[in-house]
DNA sequence: AAAATACCGGACAAAAATGTCCGATAATCA
DNA sequence: TGATTATCGGACATTTTTGTCCGGTATTTT
């Protein structure tokens, strides 16, 4: 569905979401690759797309790491974490892989897929990262296995 | 969403569908690939896949090709096409990557992409070649790009 | 039987995705 | 100010995906 680096990525920005509105703490890469369970230096590449989509802030030094301002939490969503990571080619290019595929030439899948990309879009569209960490928070939902 | 190879497979199986049920003619992998607008030899490999997988037929020598029986068109459906390309990850795994994620560990996801994972899956298994097929005869859909 | 045709199968090549390493840069703390 | 910490950015390595090439094999036609 999405790429690794997507996947990585959505996860750490949950977690480092969690962990700004939890307790408003910055959280280094060491932290974050193993709370999600990613290879730490590729993790590292995902979040600097994000820091420079300013999706997440970062800060360098002592003290410093990944966290989510107030306004952040409450307004990204997973929706500009993909375009950010992926593109936007997922979200809208045709199933069946045809350069221009609408209604003046639709290919034989498309009007059967638009609702269900439809449904993806707007399930993106209106989840933000910061209500997905409060589903952590909760412990409603998890970010890597335990066992 | 699909890879390149699946959408080709998907694409090709749908063209030699039609030429099937319309003339019951084999078609070759030169026309194919012209039809479909795909690179000629890698559409061989997919194509081998989907004959071991017995979803399509082919024949070698002089007026050989490739073709669909009447039981292939009236059976085989897109899901069988799709998973004898890419294997069944994305019509089960996880979105955001998570090894097991069921409800006893569900990612903060999970439930809202359950619906529209299975909604794919139903679309998937629902479509037959054949029907596809014949939408493409009708003028109805198309499987390449016409200026 | 020989020649021509078209798929089969393996090896190879290029590109993209995934993953690693390390020096540079910025910030904190003693 | 100097040492330490942690992200940044570029180069590099590995794996997967995508794509090509060519000889082998089966089939048809002459």
């Amino acid at each position: 569905m999405f790429s690794k680096a997507c996947e990585y990525g959505i996860r750490a920005s949950i977690y480092i979401g969690q962990q700004s509105a939890d307790a408003g703490r910055r959280v280094g890469l060491r932290d974050i690759a193993a709370e999600i369970d990613s290879p730490e230096a590729f993790t590292a590449k995902v979040l600097q797309l994000l820091v420079r989509a300013q999706l997440i802030t970062s800060v360098k030094g002592p003290t410093g790491g990944f966290a989510l301002t107030a306004e952040q939490l409450r307004t990204v969503t997973l929706k500009q974490i993909v375009v950010a990571i992926d593109g936007p080619d997922m979200l809208q290019g045709c199933a069946l892989g045809l350069r221009q595929c609408s209604a003046k030439q639709p290919c034989p899948m498309h009007y059967q897929f638009l609702p269900i990309r439809d449904q993806l879009n707007e399930l993106l569209r209106t989840h933000t990262i910061g209500e997905l960490a409060s589903k952590v928070h909760d412990g409603l939902g998890f970010l890597k296995q335990f066992s």
